[in-house]
DNA sequence: AAATACTTGTGAAAAAAAGAACAACCATCT
DNA sequence: AGATGGTTGTTCTTTTTTTCACAAGTATTT
């Protein structure tokens, strides 16, 4: 058992943490194909990423790739999938069961790998106790650290209205979550080990909104 | 009528453009609260960023502060509506009416300043011709082009499953779509003057079991 | 009107990210 | 075994992004 996957002690990118997931997708669909090695080239060209990327992306985590060969489709799979924790299992609770809440509580990629959906709070007595289509419990908010406790949660996905996401952030902070999924449109202040991701649909729609009125500003 | 409301004709990055976003929900919200001024400093605190990352992005469109002032709220309320198009009204069709599609469709972010969801687009003949909570019609993808054309969509949201995502982006960059906020886990590969943002939900929460799995890698 | 206390816009510096280049290595062919 | 063609890991460069630092400008106080 090896205590520590990181070659070196620098701290890794958000960068390319995000671009090993893509990776381990594409290397997953190789696999599926019968690929059995790959090189960064090639890779490259998939992604229309530079090679030199790739291969520095892996080199972070040890030397899985064989000079003259290529890197071995299997062999990444295992050593991205253990990087990444997905030999693990995350098990994730949603706040907020409102349509937003419920789609992702039921959507495929939330129970893909590594990840499990226990948990949907709300505070609407007319959901509460009430299952979600693919069948995840609507439990009542009063009993959140009870569940998220009880059920061993590590990751918390934010699927509340804007104006009570800090109390949540809190709440959840405190309940000792380290990890939050966050779709509401709220910079949130949380201790510096809680790890927050933020997907803020207002920005991403903002940002072709720019880009159609000014497409002279093209990167 | 001005021309160009970039002072350079150098390109904006995406970075920029978001944090613009990110502003202008701000300067609303200050606005609100009853803030005529602010600096760029106090702006810096609240986002906890440095402050002449925030002149810079916003020197990019003109000179919009006064020294020893500050940013006049309402000035750059404005402004930065009128830079991100947002006085235009941008027409958005989803594509693929799954739990997904529909939440997005009903979404109160989606039809906020500037933007309204008008059309929503499946082949399930059950769902075909009803409407969505909020009103929105579910049209059969076989009227795509016709629809997309009469009602001016500027902006298409692909909700579909990850096989048909790369036929749907050559279909709606084909039907001339210039703008496309994609859900699907897929790589799209679209014409170069087709801006595409990409909401992997996958990506975002391996990213957070990195962090869970390699505290000790926080940057 | 001079002094003081702020604040912007921006050029220069620093840091971070991406790309180019190449020694070191592997497999295969002759 | 030596030569050939391909590929990695990594150093060095370049580009991009962020931060620092300060002249230039504004309001306010004395």
């Amino acid at each position: 058992m090896m205590k520590n996957i990181l070659r070196k002690t620098d701290s890794i990118s958000d960068h390319t943490v995000n671009r090993l997931s893509l990776y381990l997708r594409c290397f997953n669909r190789l696999r599926d194909e019968g690929v059995k090695t790959i090189s960064s080239h090639r890779l490259a060209g998939l992604f229309q990423l530079n090679s030199a990327q790739i291969r520095k992306d892996l080199a972070c985590f040890g030397e899985f790739g064989v000079r003259g060969v290529g890197y071995y489709v299997d062999d990444l799979i295992d050593h991205i999938t253990r990087i990444l924790g997905l030999d693990q299992q995350f098990r994730i609770a949603i706040v907020g069961a409102g349509h937003l809440g419920q789609a992702l509580a039921d959507h495929g990629r939330f129970h893909s790998q590594g990840f499990s959906v226990t948990a949907l709070f709300d505070n609407n007595p007319d959901k509460i106790d009430r299952r979600t289509r693919r069948g995840i419990p609507i439990i009542d908010v009063a009993r959140c650290e009870e569940v998220l406790a009880r059920d061993r949660i590590s990751i918390a996905v934010l699927a509340v209205p804007g104006q009570v996401a800090q109390a949540w952030a809190d709440r959840l902070a405190n309940a000792g979550i380290k990890a939050i999924l966050n779709f509401t449109p709220v910079n949130l202040r949380l201790p510096p080990e809680v790890k927050l991701n933020t997907v803020d649909l207002t920005v991403q729609m903002e940002n072709l909104a720019f880009f159609l009125s000014h497409p002279e500003a093209r990167s």
